[in-house]
DNA sequence: AAATATCTTCCACAAATGTAAAATAAAGTA
DNA sequence: TACTTTATTTTACATTTGTGGAAGATATTT
């Protein structure tokens, strides 16, 4: 898969937090909230990402509406795991406690992070191909 | 702290492999097995690092051993948390949601994980800052 | 010492990225 | 219809990244 820019990554992310087809208007409006791009970067990045495949503007009028074309746990999923990689040789655990270490993720979430593992193992073992 | 790029980050993560100050050729046998990069590709990488005090190079002779400025931990867990952040608005369930999805995070890993975590849980209560 | 092999640093250059102004087009409005 | 607003596309340009050759410095061998 191609691969995207970090600012492309965040135009990428708040279209899909939109939920839906949605114009770069309501897209800007997802990004995070200290972002000061002015209007004209936010549509080239849309149109780089247009270059890329990753969406598709439909004209409504004069206006683009943006569909995505790649789904976001595919994109993301490689992009962690090339990150995961990359950083630590494939050891979740080890991203994990470095994640840990940092204070920005807290042990109630680790806490929850289990109880979710736990009960994926248990309910999906269409999981276990290893 | 200031950002690597992703070759520049492979580098590092060899050095930090090595375990201890390592040479360039040290360095460079940890790299990922299909890298192609020529000597001066690496080297100059490494110039870039120190130009970015990631690394501190001595001269021992006339060869330079590279000594990591920064200690893994703290880089990769800030990278990590951006990560997170700008792909998952920091929801560290979808992030193992879509690790998982990819295929290359297996469920016994997933497993083992979650293990690790019950553990950490209950033997780390100095995590518990929120 | 001369020749040879190693090392590192400097320079170069294309491609990608971050950023946005200028140009163009379409739509709404007085 | 002429003016104003809003959108999009083009173009621009500095910086960073990927990549490695050329040049300079040090050591090793004959």
């Amino acid at each position: 898969m191609e691969t995207l820019s970090h600012s492309e990554e965040q135009v990428m992310t708040a279209l899909w937090d939109c939920g839906k087809p949605a114009t770069r208007r309501e897209i800007a409006a997802r990004l995070p909230s200290g972002c000061t791009w002015a209007d004209s970067t936010v549509l080239n990045f849309l149109l780089r990402l247009e270059k890329k495949h990753f969406v598709r503007p439909d004209k409504q009028g004069n206006k683009n509406i943006y569909t995505p074309l790649v789904r976001r746990v595919t994109y993301c999923g490689a992009a962690s795991a090339a990150h995961l990689q990359r950083l630590y040789g494939g050891d979740l655990r080890a991203m994990l406690g470095a994640l840990a270490d940092t204070g920005r993720v807290s042990f109630t979430d680790m806490e929850r992070l289990a109880r979710y593992l736990d009960n994926r193992a248990a309910e999906s073992p269409e999981y276990d191909y290893d």
